[in-house]
DNA sequence: ATAACTAACGAAAACGATTTCGGTAAAAAT
DNA sequence: ATTTTTACCGAAATCGTTTTCGTTAGTTAT
């Protein structure tokens, strides 16, 4: 019931609270046989430290804040679960938090944190910050942070990322290596880096293999939904004679298209190859299953924690902060949406 | 840079701490003008409160904890999402973390939310937990707790749950009244307390129709995975001659049912009836479309946290703690995986 | 003019854990 | 026998906020 302290031990066992403290960890300048007493008392009576305490003393809460543009979504929730694991592996507590791809919640959501001095931050940029005060500001005064999957160029700390320009550049490279030549691009909106450099690589692959740039085949999904794919994919056809295949941003997109083209009764892959992005469950059940890119969040989740840990660390002994930028592999999943090679 | 703390503003404003502290929090006996002048330079420098003194002195870290049985998984993803938008909405924060259905886990977890002190904890048990002498003892040492979506009867504390006997009786009525009469059910571990009442639901509808129960119908599915429900499916067709209903305990299984069924060449719903429950977004996606009903995770998440809140207000009034049980309406979302009445 | 209030502020003691800097005893060295 | 070590332990200051209980100066009442 009543909780108990180093002082309360301490006074059971006739010694100082500086004493009982510095038997619990050790200190060598206390006996073995004090030692050994007080950690059993401390065990029997189911001595827990004081967080709050240990906390203001120490200067450190353990607990980092993740900020996730939208929790309910396969790749985020993958982030989630690793940044998760990586994070208790390690003695640290997440408190989780969601922007909502709005600027203004994102800023409200980081001071939160901030208020609750947290010992870093991992954060993916939501699709409307254009302006990067907010972030700045935190590395300024001296708070780690490290941006994953979401990033600014013009941000300067620790990020994790994958390759989307090299990706893009491969998933194109791979769909005229089936025989594509017209290969309609579903992007998302148009300021996040990931999507830019996306567009970058399927813009380069046609470059590289002589196929000219139409920029009427480059089609926006600015919220990424399945209604969109659905959609565009309606578009696609009626502006378009003979595309061969539709690359889209994203699997959720990508199923849209899918079932549009299945209402046309245009044939998947023979008429026209399909390709999605993110490798979310749902691509391995719809039908035909989609060819998509594996996008592993579950280890960008735990790099992002480990980057920023390391920056923990590096604070911590004094050292100067490193910023270093990882970036994950990725890899073509060829399903049955796209033809054989 | 250095932070900035209730004794610097005191000694610019040539103040004691005991007073800065009271203006800022409008003391009636502090002068509306010192308040002025104290608030006025707090704001300029950007002073928030140091959260750990704050935590220490009021024994509150205005923190919860959310055990989860699994992140990556579309309702409880709607889970964290209720339970983190509400807790804000009263300036509360929330870690997060996963038991991965497991009672080691799960006891683990505990642990670590205590040792930071948490003010409450939402949890949902895993399906391995079959003593709660882990959570009784929570209780016991009068932390609050609120038991949401797989609770246990013998656990004394709030809850948040479905009414899964009443669905899942109102589900089998619905088929029966489509016409079907060989209803195969496809259920999920033996303990959680929702596969059991689901269960009961189901027999108990058949039983007021006058359609005999038989055991060997009832498949189990033991990971609730879309392989479950491919392969049980197999073995339903092999077992049985003239199903034609399969009602099943979650969507990810009832999908996997669905591609079987189309691979085998059985035509939904003309031969056979497939209804999920969850109401997952692949639902929304299959084809045919699946039945299924709806699970509200986001409003369980809200109202858990509200219980929890409640009973947060209780202890800090110094009322007696009052546990609720709380049931969330769910209803059928007939789609074309099933018969139109 | 004295007593009785009121208004406005501050001193100081928490909250628990950590750590520096001594201090005391016993053991070793001279 | 005296000095120097070594081994152990404790006092006390901190971390930053909160809150009780005074204290003082100024007001009002008698």
């Amino acid at each position: 019931m009543s909780t108990i302290t180093l002082k309360k031990i301490a006074s059971i066992l006739e010694l100082s609270t500086a004493t009982v403290s510095k038997a619990l960890k050790d200190y060598p300048d206390i006996s073995e046989k004090t030692k050994t007493k007080v950690k059993a008392l401390a065990s029997s009576l189911n001595y827990t430290p004081n967080s709050f305490a240990q906390s203001l003393r120490n200067k450190e809460s353990k607990i980092i804040g993740l900020i996730i543009p939208t929790i309910v979504h396969h790749f985020f929730s993958n982030i989630i679960n690793g940044v998760i694991d990586a994070a208790s592996d390690q003695g640290y507590l997440v408190i989780t938090l969601q922007s909502n791809e709005s600027y203004e919640d994102e800023k409200n959501k980081i001071n939160l944190l901030i208020e609750k001095n947290v010992d870093g931050i991992l954060l993916s940029l939501s699709d409307k910050t254009v302006n990067y005060k907010h972030i700045n500001q935190l590395i300024d005064d001296g708070v780690p942070i490290v941006l994953y999957d979401k990033i600014s160029k013009s941000v300067s700390c620790s990020k994790v990322i994958i390759d989307d320009f090299g990706v893009a550049f491969n998933v194109t490279q791979y769909l005229i290596g089936t025989g594509c030549k017209k290969i309609a691009y579903i992007r998302g909106p148009l300021r996040p880096q990931t999507t830019i450099d996306r567009f970058m690589g399927y813009k380069k692959a046609l470059e590289e293999n002589n196929i000219p740039f139409d920029n009427d085949l480059v089609y926006i999904s600015d919220n990424l939904s399945f209604h969109d794919g659905y959609n565009i994919t309606s578009q696609v056809i009626n502006d378009h004679d003979k595309v061969d295949a539709i690359f889209s941003f994203t699997d959720l997109v990508a199923t849209g298209v899918l079932v549009r083209l299945k209402e046309l009764g245009i044939a998947v892959p023979e008429q026209i190859s399909v390709m999605g992005f993110s490798n979310w469950f749902l691509s391995t059940i719809t039908s035909p299953t989609l060819s998509t890119v594996d996008q592993p969040g579950y280890e960008m989740g735990i790099k992002a924690f480990t980057l920023l840990y390391n920056e923990l660390n590096q604070i911590r002994n004094g050292e100067p902060i490193k910023h270093e930028i990882v970036e994950i592999a990725t890899k073509i999943i060829p399903r049955n949406s796209t033809k054989k090679i």
